[in-house]
RNA sequence: GCGCGGUUAGCUCAGUGGUAGAGCGCUUCGUUGACAUCGAAGAGGUCAGAAGUUCGAUCCUUCUACCGCGCACCA
């Protein structure tokens, strides 16, 4: 037989190749695989194993954060198939409406020195759509370097004409029953974007800034944001605070302001913290989240001073029409020579609203915009959800955390639990809408006074649609189910007595009758919020069921300075480029041993490298077993009985299978739980360490010995310790084993093999 | 302000109620056909500090310090 392995295993072209071999093989998808199964005779369970893939934006490539979540998610994947299971692990990208906007329209400001509105609606579109589809090929092209064993035959967008369907009738059903509405509410507005972020999109900057005190009347109050102050007309101060008993709720009081005498009203809230300042302020309703809730408790005036643009209303006197920097020092030196400045404190620390998708500074607006309603309680009906109660009321809010609450959906780390609870509890209604042209029209039309909402526009004309998108959230809050089939795929529930469209039941034999609840939802801690909470949203509203059993949270990934990884440094770590130097396997192996679920991975060059090498260990380990092969079945010995009679184990030989068996109990159990860390160390520490310095190099000797029996049954050892390593190795490291299981001469794949028991 | 995480070898990090682990780096030696993308040997740690629980603590409890993160309506 001879040598059958080059001497030099060449990453790349194997790579390459391997990942062909297995899409041609059609296991990717569960259809085939199960058939497969069934036709080995190797009987397929029931079981599921499903997967969405959290899909990348299509904004430009992929990181090694997404290296490491498609690391993570292929041994998962894999490790299920291995088990039997049908395993469905589906691909998709998201459109991410206001980064991939903003990303082309500087693109495109760059180098035509446009904007969005030179080229209008349509032409811009096609331009994000060109810019999209380009940069989903190369997303693409990406996956499949890194060996994702994704069911392309399933790839999904967050934009496509199915998942707008799915997003009409979502937002149309939430409408219907109140918990989609239009009004009028203080939102976060990017006088730069043009456009409304929400919440979660905004990143807190602290400033050092000036604080100035200024005299009110009989009060002294202080602010940070003089040039909002023009309208202020309520002062406000705690009920128990005793400097201001002898004012009353409600007492009115004339007092010179900044653009003369204004009539003043004393309001009691407990929303004041009398140790700051002095324990009075003034409020501005209309540019201020606090102040605007303070406001609808007492069911006051607001009044806007600045624009959509960043520019003083008329309201502001000799200053309207000036933006905020520019006027701000003017309307300090106006105060100081009015004598309304008392003092100014300068260690003051303020923090200041960003947009964190490449917008500017948010301005709190009071704009007439969509809302999910999530804190109003609601006929729960067709609710499959422990613990919620058919016909009973309970909020959106009350939904998601029961769905927690319960156990239905576990969180790993645990730690994130809490974190995710502390969030619901102070969420306040989410603004959908988004000044944008880039994502899901909002599925609304208007007449005159008359409004119609539904999938397809209405009959008639003279109807308008509303001309703005909906957050890219809200698309990709669908997403375990929008890309199994939902709505479509679900049928009314006719042994129901309540007629309701959320009580429906997948049609049997559909992706959503098999695959939903998703087994595992894998992605990044950072997106929690954003992401993971609004699917729970989502689905246990729509569907009335929890969106995956489980949540496993991983860290970021990190330069070796703990800083994360961006364009803008220029400390990224390119995943493809590794693949190509060091290969996937070797990238795939650095992202996941040596860090724990749910902590940073600070990441280097030599560490990739360092796995290469064990890639190279593998492929000359295997190369070596290979080798040894002849020496007891060719040549000397005459003994016709076949292999098998040769065979005789030696007492270590029987030891060394014994630790086998031990550390594929270990590596089991260490995956099942989640471990992938451990199971990947593992798995490292006994290949090179056990198996290669120890098994192998005793076993030198024998195999050349004139023993041959003894030859055989060393080398029998050797080969069965080798096959099941790689068995066990492929989740981990699927190029090198499949290469190798290849070169073996076996006729299937290693990726369908059987996990050891 | 509230909450969470971290502090273990020079660096990056695993881990455990009972002699402390890996990779990289470092030192010395070694190319007899699996592998120099390697092998052999080695140096290097009061496991942040203090107190407590325990026969025994790096691990459990409490406190402190420093670093990082999340949340929050301190105008």
């Amino acid at each position: 037989m001879g040598e059958t392995m080059e001497p030099r295993y060449d990453i790349k072209e194997v790579e390459e190749r391997i990942y062909k071999l297995w899409e041609k093989s059609g296991f990717f998808n569960p259809d085939n695989l199960s058939k497969g199964q069934r036709a080995k005779g190797k009987s397929s369970s029931q079981k599921t194993f499903s997967i969405v893939l959290p899909p990348p934006n299509v904004t430009g490539e992929l990181h090694m954060g997404h290296a490491a979540m498609l690391a993570i998610e292929d041994i998962m994947i894999r490790y299920a198939r291995m088990k039997g299971m049908k395993t469905l692990w589906l691909p998709g990208t998201d459109h991410a409406a206001i980064a991939t906007q903003s990303k082309v329209e500087k693109d495109i400001h760059k180098k035509e020195g446009k904007n969005r509105h030179d080229l209008g609606r349509e032409e811009f579109l096609r331009r994000v759509e060109e810019f999209a589809a380009k940069s989903h090929d190369y997303i693409v092209h990406q996956i499949k370097r890194m060996g994702a064993s994704l069911d392309w035959s399933r790839e999904a967008f967050t934009l496509d004409e199915k998942r707008g369907e799915a997003v009409g009738e979502a937002f149309k059903r939430m409408y219907e029953a109140g918990l989609i509405y239009r009004g009028e509410r203080i939102v976060n507005w990017d006088p730069k974007l043009q456009t409304t972020v929400s919440d979660d999109e905004i990143e807190w900057i602290e400033e050092k800034s000036l604080f100035y005190y200024l005299k009110y009347g009989p009060f002294e109050i202080g602010t940070a944001r003089p040039e909002t102050k023009f309208g202020d007309k309520y002062v406000v101060v705690h009920p128990d605070d005793k400097r201001y008993e002898n004012y009353k709720h409600g007492e009115k009081l004339t007092v010179e302001w900044m653009n003369g005498k204004i009539a003043a009203t004393v309001i009691k809230d407990r929303a004041v913290d009398m140790k700051f300042g002095t324990g009075a302020m003034t409020i501005t309703p209309w540019h201020d989240n606090a102040d605007f809730e303070i406001a609808e408790r007492h069911k006051l005036d607001r009044e806007q001073i600045i624009d959509q643009f960043g520019k003083l209303m008329p309201i502001a006197g000799e200053f309207a029409g000036m933006k905020i920097k520019e006027a701000r020092p003017k309307i300090v030196e106006k105060l100081k020579a009015k004598g309304l400045l008392t003092r100014v404190d300068e260690n003051y620390v303020h923090r200041l609203a960003m947009n964190s998708r490449g917008g500017g500074i948010i301005e709190p607006q009071v704009m007439r915009q969509w809302f999910v309603n999530v804190g109003s309680k609601f006929e729960v009906r067709g609710s499959k959800l422990r613990g919620i109660k058919n016909g009973q009321k309970y909020s959106l809010k009350d939904l998601m955390r029961q769905a927690v609450k319960s156990g239905e959906i576990e969180i790993k780390p645990e730690r994130f639990k809490k974190i995710y609870f502390h969030w619901i509890d102070n969420l306040r209604d989410w603004c959908i809408s988004r000044q944008i042209w880039y994502g899901h029209r909002i599925p609304v039309w208007y007449k005159g006074e008359e409004v119609y909402c539904g999938v397809e526009g209405p009959q008639g004309s003279g109807w308008e649609q509303d001309p703005d998108t909906l957050d890219t959230w809200f698309s990709s809050g669908l997403w375990t189910f929008s890309t199994l089939g939902w709505p479509f795929t679900c049928a009314q529930n006719k042994k129901s007595k309540i007629k309701d469209k959320n009580d429906c039941k997948p049609i049997p034999g559909s992706d959503l009758d098999i695959f939903h609840p998703t087994s595992v939802l894998e992605t990044g801690y950072d997106i929690l919020f954003f992401w993971v909470a609004r699917m729970i949203l989502m689905g246990t509203y729509l569907l009335g069921e929890v969106p995956f059993k489980k949540v496993y949270l991983h860290g970021l990934v990190r330069d070796m300075q703990g800083r994360k990884m961006s364009k803008t440094l220029g400390n990224g770590i390119d995943p493809l480029l590794m693949a190509d130097k060091y290969g996937a396997d070797a990238a795939r192996l650095s992202l996941i041993i040596g860090t724990g679920p749910g902590s940073d991975i600070k990441l280097s060059e030599d560490k990739i490298r360092g796995y290469r090498n064990f890639a190279t260990k593998i492929w000359n380990a295997a190369r070596f077993v290979m080798m040894s092969k002849p020496a007891y079945k060719t040549g000397r010995h005459a003994d016709k009985r076949g292999k098998k009679a040769l065979i005789e184990l030696s007492p270590a030989d029987r030891k060394d299978l014994a630790q086998l068996k031990k550390i594929q109990a270990q590596v089991t159990k260490h995956i099942e739980k989640y471990e992938f860390h451990l199971a990947g160390e593992k798995l490292y520490h006994y290949f090179w360490h056990e198996f290669a310095d120890k098994i192998i190099e005793n076993s030198k000797s024998r195999l050349n010995g004139e023993n041959l029996k003894d030859a055989a049954a060393a080398y029998a050892k050797l080969e069965t310790i080798l096959k099941e390593s790689l068995k066990m190795l492929h989740p981990f490291i699927p190029f090198v084993t499949e290469e190798i299981w290849q070169k073996m001469g076996h006729k299937d794949l290693l990726m369908v093999e059987r996990w050891p028991r």
